[in-house]
DNA sequence: TTAGCTGCAAAGAGTTTGCTGGGAG
DNA sequence: CTCCCAGCAAACTCTTTGCAGCTAA
């Protein structure tokens, strides 16, 4: 089943991965079509067994859905994403939840700017 | 000049809005041509004149760049969005600057779930 | 005149979908 | 025997681009 090699992919990944780097890297071990990358993935999000998220870039990014909640530092210029734990939205979101009455259910945030090897290598 | 037409659009709105929603209130007014709408959002944005924000639905929002700075909450039924002045990410922006040294620009902060109103009409 | 705007049509990227055949239970 | 899975090609959506004509300073 083609469906775990897909998901095996994204639970050994450290980052989150695009559909093209999943796509990419299954295919290293057996033959698989992109749109079967896609729905796999679409299945495994609706099954909560996967993230989706969305960057700037408009390209969707899969990582495993887990408790330990991330967020990324995206740099512009390499465009590398370095994951961090920092997520006091919780906080802000359940403020916003009694304040407002609107049900928050997810959050995404995203940090961009220049990583430190781009910086170095700039100078 | 039509870029006039298209930042006063973006000025005078409440939220932010997508090239389409623009190109149709443009129209109300003017001929204008859809390529043109992004020609100039493009303009506008590297100006710094207005910001574009892609929001997880992949499409872009576009908003008067000020210095108060909002956050939506996002309705993942009738996808309206409320904007949210409390944004603490600053704080969390600095503090990630200092321990990992990724010099952060920018950040993007969106908040799904159920609005109010549909929350009202689900029952 | 020189540069920057425009419109139009076509291209592009990422993603989805319809149809069909194939494999698992 | 069913039903879900997979491949292929085509379609879709939002956005960008090349080209040619136009406009303004």
């Amino acid at each position: 089943m083609k469906k775990d090699y897909i998901y095996n992919v994204i639970k050994n990944s450290q980052t989150s991965l695009t559909a093209e780097d999943i796509y990419n890297n299954v295919s290293q071990n057996i033959d698989v079509n992109l749109s079967t990358v896609y729905r796999t993935l679409n299945n495994l999000v609706n099954k909560n067994l996967v993230n989706k998220v969305v960057r700037q870039d408009k390209i969707a990014y899969y990582e495993l859905a887990q408790d330990t909640h991330k967020h990324y530092l995206i740099c512009d210029k390499c465009n590398c994403a370095f994951p961090t734990q920092m997520c006091t939205i919780d906080k802000i979101a359940n403020k916003i939840k009694k304040e407002t009455g609107f049900n928050i259910t997810s959050h995404t945030l995203e940090f961009h700017g220049i990583c430190q090897n781009c910086l170095k290598n700039a100078k």
